[in-house]
DNA sequence: ATAATATATGAACAGTTATTCATATGTTCA
DNA sequence: TGAACATATGAATAACTGTTCATATATTAT
């Protein structure tokens, strides 16, 4: 992403393309290019959408508040198993709380959640 | 989510609650739950998105198609790391790709995935 | 045919993750 | 204060994942 002198290339049909590697698009996207950081945190994202008991959860939360123990209900896994999943999705930024009482009432945290989930659905569904 | 005798409660401030345990809306949403095979694949399909190479070839992708090893400049990683980043992606319908000479140019395979990173992205962003 | 190029693939290893089990924390009620 | 309830947390382990290395396949040019 620096020297282009001898990378100078002739014109290709299709594409500018030299011996695979189409200088130009390359060149022009490098500056464009999502950050190693962003990146990473959106991987991060994700990973806390990538796990099977986490999906179940966040569609719980789809319809209304909840707390662990009608999650576990729902999804019916081990109080301990939905505690750690909501700690994820918590530190995911994908889910909130509130206490009330002795209980926790967890919710989707905002639209982008339900964005996600609803594409990922449509997209699975096809 | 069969039997509902002796499960019958009072009402509740807020919530319809037993014991920490809203029957209503557990009853209620059990029908309307996400199956585990839906689940499953909507996991599996934000597990494809759930990685920083990934994501990082992803957003080279939505500059336009791109042959490996223009992928490999850009995201700087091995030849085969890559490709085989290509093969769980193609395996999510995330990419297609066309042969070109000896060249395979990969792409963006619809608009949902464009949708997510979008919505992913705008998440990270506050 | 042979060489060169572009990409895919399989095995292997290090690092990561989800669950379970046991226990701790925080809240309410008597 | 102590018991009961709701939830969180730490450690441990089995299963999974991403990269590397070596090699295979496919296409083009000589």
């Amino acid at each position: 992403m620096n020297e282009d002198k001898e990378l100078q290339c002739a014109e290709c049909p299709h594409h500018i393309e030299c011996g695979g590697k189409n200088i130009e698009l390359v060149k022009r996207l490098a500056d464009k290019m999502i950050t190693e950081e962003e990146a990473y945190f959106v991987s991060e994202l994700f990973k806390a959408l990538s796990d099977m008991t986490r999906v179940r959860i966040l569609f719980c939360l789809l319809g209304g508040e909840m707390c662990v123990c009608d999650i576990q209900e729902l999804v019916g896994v081990s109080q301990s198993a939905v505690s750690h999943q909501l700690r994820t999705l918590k530190q995911a930024g994908l889910v909130k709380y509130r206490r009330e009482g002795k209980s926790l009432y967890y919710s989707i945290a905002d639209g982008h959640v339900s964005t996600m989930l609803a594409t990922g659905l449509e997209h699975i569904s096809e």
